[in-house]
RNA sequence: UGGGAUGUAGUGUAACGGUAGCACCACAGAUUCUGAUUCUGUUUGUCUGGGUUCGAAUCCUAGCAUCCCAACCA
């Protein structure tokens, strides 16, 4: 390759410390609270972190950052490492930082001996009042000049259980005058008396982020301790914890979070979706985490593309959502199987078709030969999509109308000739007369259209439900909007189609396969299947540049 | 109004003192038994003002804009 891609910032930053030999191989983490599902933004920071280490020769930890047991459950772990495994990834080691309670309770002794941490009987509202404003510096608290003993005697009874929640707190003692918020004296731990998914009732205190996050890398060797742009101030507590405990000097370094249109990233406001009903559970196919895109039928593949082409950067950034959809479509429109499934049917008859007979035709599988072809029944009467036929055509329209003439996807030219309405003018039958000799493959007609319809045959059609997805939000930036985020959502987000048909093919379909509906989009079957119930879902549409035609 | 981070086409992202490039989007055309795919082409950009330099997106300087920081969340 003459033309090399250049180097986002973190690798440079990697190439320069392995150059300076500063570290021999290098060692990131991904960390994760496990209190919600992963969404994309999450696989920005996984295909970020596993990346350089498999880039660089290094190794990368999943470590679950649960440090707060009233927020986390084992559900969220379990669906966080499917999420990771499935987008591609393996950690070299399984952590927990509540693995490292009892060395992050002697960090905080030492800190206490050093005399560089106290405890502090404040209230919350008295610690928020003297901690001032950005503007204007903090007060110390009278608690802060305790002495050691006495600190290392407090901490030692709010282990044991000797105070109820929230009546005391260990804060370390930095400046209450620092023109950085974090360093007026921080609190890293406090007393909560809570069951934790993992190490249970043994401890009713726990340290606060700032206090196992850093020292939680320090313990594992992380070289390169990477997070988002909003933890730039903490790095100042981080460096500073890990100069004083004397640890493994990990460095922590921020990129910029990955925005997306027509969506929102927050937990907070995706568990709000979640619970108050607006989609159906984590993984409902219109929630941008990474099991709802996988439900939807989305692959890894493309979502580690995408997370490639959108780069990594310092500044603020808002990714179009149709960039995922690009990548999405490049990777389907060379996996996916053909198949013809009609969404809104309309009986067509064949005028001139032989009574009673059934013709299996042959059609491709996909763009390439190695794909190979399938058989489909064709007979007298089919279903055809509503929308292929127009009673006035439209300037430029080449599909069916009355007289005009189309070719059935792998079959023959037919010409309408005439149709028939119910009693509410809606269309309820074509009546066209095929051409024999124009059949796909062996077509001597001589006659060439320009449009090509998908059909299924109704004798043998397959009936099945389907999920049009749709963006579940109007706006492209529902958190930026004046108002409730979800006063936002799109009422259109989900059209459940009952009853559509599908070629007999279908009938074998898997969760993991890719379909494209010809002409529609692509689908895959949903989990929601039954044997008696087939359940596709739309993954994506195609592009669809006759709409952009017909709206001029 | 304290501190910190960031400003390059509509959206992202390169160019590391020497021709502002790439992708998505948009638009136009060709091909097509999917109005898909594929192929061709087009429009649009260095936050602003000064300065240094033969030469500035890049260096200096003064502004401006946006984002983050006052949870016992992470």
């Amino acid at each position: 390759m003459s033309e090399e891609k250049s180097l986002n910032f973190l690798e440079e930053i990697v190439e320069a410390d392995l150059a300076a030999g500063k570290y021999s191989s290098i060692v990131t983490r991904f960390p994760p609270e496990p209190n919600g599902y992963l969404h994309i933004g999450h696989s920005k920071s996984i295909c970020l972190n596993f990346g350089l280490a498999k880039k660089y020769g290094g190794k990368t930890n999943l470590r679950f950052d649960d440090t707060n047991p009233v927020t986390e459950d084992t559900e969220y772990v379990e669906s966080i490492k499917d999420d990771i495994r499935w987008l591609g990834f393996n950690w070299a080691e399984e952590l927990y930082a509540s693995d490292y309670f009892d060395k992050l309770y002697e960090y905080a002794v030492t800190l206490i001996r050093k005399g560089l941490a106290y405890v502090d009987d404040s209230t919350s509202e008295e610690i928020a009042t003297l901690k001032g404003t950005p503007t204007e510096p903090g007060k110390d608290s009278v608690y802060r000049s305790r002495s050691v003993e006495e600190n290392l005697q407090l901490f030692s009874d709010m282990k044991a259980g000797k105070y109820k929640d929230g009546e005391k707190v260990l804060r370390a003692k930095i400046d209450m005058a620092h023109t950085n918020m974090l360093m007026r004296d921080p609190i890293i731990y406090r007393i909560k008396h809570a069951h934790h998914h993992r190490t249970g009732d043994k401890w009713c205190v726990y340290p606060m982020y700032d206090f196992a996050h850093g020292q939680s890398d320090s313990i594992e060797n992380i070289t390169h301790s990477i997070c988002t742009l909003e933890f730039i101030p903490h790095r100042e507590l981080y460096d500073w914890l890990i100069e004083k405990l004397e640890i493994f000097p990990s460095h922590q370094y921020e990129f910029a979070r990955l925005n997306m249109t027509y969506t929102v990233m927050s937990k907070r406001k995706l568990l709000q979706l979640v619970n108050e009903g607006f989609v159906n559970g984590w993984d409902d196919p219109r929630m941008p985490t990474i099991s709802g895109f996988r439900r939807k039928g989305y692959t890894a593949e493309s979502i580690r593309t995408f997370c490639d082409k959108i780069g990594v950067a310092k500044r603020e950034n808002f990714i179009d959502l149709s960039l995922l959809e690009f990548c999405l479509r490049e990777h389907l429109n060379k996996i996916a199987k053909r198949v013809m499934a009609v969404l809104d049917p309309v009986k067509l008859v064949i005028t001139n078709y032989e009574d009673g007979k059934t013709e299996m035709l042959n059609s491709e599988n996909g763009p390439d030969e190695s794909m190979g072809t399938r058989t489909i029944p064709f007979s007298k009467e089919l279903w055809i999509e509503r929308e292929d036929f127009m009673e006035v055509p439209a300037k430029k329209w080449f599909r069916l109308a009355p007289g005009a003439m189309v070719r059935l996807k792998s079959a023959y030219i037919i010409k309408c000739d005439a149709f028939i309405k119910d009693v509410n003018g809606n269309i309820t039958e074509l009546h066209c007369s095929y051409i024999p000799e124009s059949k796909s493959s062996n077509d001597t007609s001589g006659i060439s259209v320009k449009g090509t319809i998908h059909w299924v045959n109704i004798a043998t059609a397959l009936e099945a439900e389907v999920r049009m997805y749709d963006r579940l939000f109007k706006v492209e930036n529902p958190a930026s909007e004046e108002g409730d985020f979800k006063d936002f959502i799109n009422p259109h987000s989900l059209e459940i189609i009952q009853k559509a048909y599908l070629e007999p093919s279908l009938a074998t379909a898997a969760i993991e396969d890719r379909y494209q509906f010809i002409r529609k989009g692509y689908f895959c079957l949903d989990k929601d299947s039954t044997a008696n119930q087939l359940v596709f879902n739309r993954t994506v549409t195609l592009k669809d540049t006759w709409s952009k035609e017909a709206n001029k």
